[in-house]
DNA sequence: TGCGACTGTCGAAGCGCTTCGACGACCGGC
DNA sequence: GCCGGTCGTCGAAGCGCTTCGACAGTCGCA
C-alpha cells in the first residue's frame, strides 16, 4: 500500500472511460448509464482511489472543511465542549465534510486566515460571548457560520443554543411543584458573569423570572469552583436563609463541591435541601446522590449547527435563532 | 471585503514581478533581492493575499495540515484530552499547520480516508491502546505519525507520554517520605485495564514496584466513577485495612468523590489520611482540601508530539519513545 | 579582457480535479 | 424516413499554486 496516490485518471483508464466520467459517477451531477456507472465504482474498489482534497476544492471552490472555532477560556467547563465539538465532528462527517479544528490564540486573524485560504467552506463557533471580537468578523465573511451561543447583537447571524432560561425556569419550577418555598441559584464563577457569557446570564434571568411566577423567595449567586469557596458560599447561603430548602446549580466544576458542602454541614439531600443541577448527564449520574438534571444536549446542538451551516452553504434560507428546549431528568436529589 | 479571492497573479501584476518571484518570496526557497522582497510583500498586504490552500496543497504535495485522531470511549477523561488537543492545535500553529479532528466513530477508516486524499500530512494519535486497531494501519501508512500513548508493540512507531510508571513510583516515594507504611492506589475503572489501555496499566506498575523498593504494604484497586461505587470502595478498603494511611488516586472523576468518601466516613485530610492524586492541576487546586498531585502534563506532552511529527515530516530522526518526567506538587491532602 | 560562477528573476509545465460545450446514438412523432 | 430532443459520454479548458530550467546581469579572478 501508499506507493503514489491513484488519480482520477488511472481509474479512467482501468474502466475505459473519460477522466469526466468517473467525476460524474462520483458527483452525481450529470446521469451516467448503471452499466458505466458499476464499471466505474469497480475501478475504483480496485484501485483503492481516494480523490485529491487539495485538486477538488481548486476545482470545485469547495473544500468539504468547515472550521470548529473553540476559545478556551477561564471558567469554560471543558467536558461539555468537549461533546459538542464530537457532536460537531459526527454530524459534519454525515454531510461528507471534516472538521479543522481552530482554537482562541491565534485570535480572529485564525479565522480570517482559514476562510481566505479557502481552507474551509464554512465555520461553528463556539462559546460565544455577548461582545464577541470573532463576530465583526464573521460579517464580512462571504463563508457561512452559525453560533452556539448568543451576542449581544445576534441580526443577521443564525444562533444556536440550549433555551438556558427556560432550563433555569424549569429548575424552578420543579423545586416549586416539589413544595419548596425558598431556593437559590448557584451559577457560573463571577469573571462569567462580567464577561458577559449569554448562557449565563441567561439561567439566572429565567430563574429569576420564574421565582415571581412561581411566587417563591430566592436568590442567584455566583459559585467559584474550589472546594473551599463553594462550602463557604453554600455554609453562608444556609446561615442567612435558614428556611432555604432547594439549591439550582448551575456550574458543573462546582457540582460535586457543593454535594460535599451540604454533606459537610449535616444536611441530606433531598431530605434537608434538593438539588436540581444544569450539567451533563454523566456527571449527574455519578454524583452522590445522584442528581435530578436538566442536561445541557451538546449532541443536539452541535448536530443542529451543523446541520444549519450545511443549509446554508447550499443557499437555503436558516431561522436566525434556534433555542433546544431543556429537558429535565427526575433523580435522587429531589 | 471578500468578493472574489486575491490570487498569486494578481499579487505578481501589482508588485510588476513573475507570479513565480511572489511565490519564492513566500517559500523562501530561492534567494530573492531585499528590494523585491519588499515590494513583493507590500503588494501581499495592500491586496490582502492568502494563499488558497488546496492549490497549493496540489503543486506542493503539502497540504500544511495534520490530523488529530481522539477516540472518546468510556472511561476517559475528558479534560485531559481536551487539554492535549488545544496544546496539540498551539504547537501545530507554531509550524504553520492546522489540524484536522478526527474521532472514533468512523473507525480506522477515517484514517486512511483522510491520509490518502492528502487532506493531511501526518497523524497525532491520542488514547492509545495495548491492542489498538489504528496501530496496523499507521504501519502501512506513507504519512508519518505520532502516538500518544504507548501501545503493546510500539516498534517502529513513535510514541510519547507522561512516564506513568514513574508517576506511580513518585506517589508512593512520597508517601514513604511522608511515613506511611500501608498504602493503596485507586485506579482507573475496571474496564479500563480490561482494555488494556497503557497508562492504567503503567501506573498500576509503577505504583507496584514502588512498594517493594521503599517497603510499604500496599493494594491497587480499580475504581468506579459514580458517588456510591467510589464511597463503597473507600469505606471497604479502609475497614479492611485498618492501618491504611495513604491513598494515590489515578481517576480524575473520582477524585472529587473519594474527598467526600472521606469526610463522609470521618477521615480528615491530611491526618487521618493522605491523598496524592495524579491529575491535571486545576482540579487538584480546587480539590477540598487541595491535592498534592502529579499533573498529567497535557500541553508538554502535545507539543512534543507536534515537534515529533514534523521532524518526521523533514525526513529527520526521532526517538521511537519519549517519555516525559512527572511532576509531584506538594499541597494541603500529604 | 575574458570566463566561469553566482544571483536574481522569469516563463512554462504540471499537480488532479470539475465543469462546460460538443457530439454521436437513440428515441418518438409526424 | 426525417427532424427535434434527450441521454450518455468525451475532450479540453481551467482552478491557483510550486518548481524546474533558462537566462540576463554581476562579480571576482586569471
Amino acid at each position: 500500500m501508499s506507493g503514489r496516490a491513484v488519480t482520477i485518471a488511472e481509474v479512467a483508464r482501468h474502466a475505459g472511460v473519460a477522466v469526466s466520467t468517473v467525476s460524474y459517477v462520483l458527483s452525481g451531477k450529470r446521469t451516467i448509464s448503471a452499466d458505466t456507472r458499476r464499471r466505474v465504482l469497480d475501478s475504483i474498489n480496485a484501485l483503492g482511489y481516494h480523490p485529491h482534497a487539495g485538486a477538488r476544492s481548486l476545482a470545485s471552490k469547495r473544500s468539504n472543511v468547515i472550521a470548529l472555532v473553540l476559545p478556551l477560556r477561564a471558567g469554560m467547563h471543558v467536558p461539555v465542549l468537549m461533546r459538542f465539538a464530537t457532536a460537531v465532528v459526527t454530524a459534519a462527517r454525515r454531510f461528507d465534510h471534516d472538521v479543522l479544528l481552530l482554537t482562541a490564540d491565534e485570535g480572529p486573524e485564525g479565522i480570517r486566515r482559514v476562510a481566505a485560504s479557502a481552507l474551509v467552506d464554512a465555520l461553528v463557533l463556539m462559546d460565544v460571548e455577548l461582545h464577541d471580537p470573532r463576530v465583526p468578523l464573521l460579517r464580512e465573511l462571504a463563508e457561512p457560520s452559525v453560533l452556539i451561543g448568543f451576542p449581544a447583537e445576534p441580526a443577521g447571524l443564525t444562533c444556536v443554543d440550549l433555551d438556558f432560561a427556560a432550563a433555569g425556569a424549569r429548575c424552578v419550577a420543579h423545586l416549586a411543584e416539589r413544595g419548596h418555598r425558598q431556593v437559590a441559584l448557584l451559577g457560573a464563577p463571577a469573571v462569567v458573569y462580567e464577561r458577559g457569557t449569554g448562557f449565563a446570564r441567561r439561567t439566572r434571568e429565567g430563574f429569576t423570572a420564574a421565582l415571581a411566577v412561581h411566587g417563591l423567595e430566592g436568590v442567584a449567586l455566583p459559585c467559584e469552583e474550589t472546594f473551599d469557596e463553594v462550602h463557604a458560599t453554600v455554609a453562608g447561603l444556609l446561615t442567612s436563609r435558614p428556611a432555604l430548602s432547594g439549591l439550582v446549580v448551575h456550574n458543573e466544576a462546582a457540582v460535586n463541591h457543593v454535594l460535599g458542602s451540604l454533606r459537610q454541614l449535616g444536611r441530606r439531600v433531598p431530605q434537608d435541601v434538593a438539588v436540581v443541577a444544569i450539567c451533563p448527564d454523566d456527571v449527574a449520574e455519578r454524583a452522590g446522590p445522584p442528581l435530578t438534571s436538566v442536561l445541557i444536549p451538546a449532541e443536539e446542538v452541535g448536530r443542529e449547527a451543523v446541520r444549519l451551516v450545511m443549509r446554508k452553504l447550499q443557499g437555503l434560507e436558516v431561522p436566525d435563532s434556534t433555542l433546544l428546549p431543556p429537558h429535565l431528568a427526575v433523580r435522587a436529589s429531589t
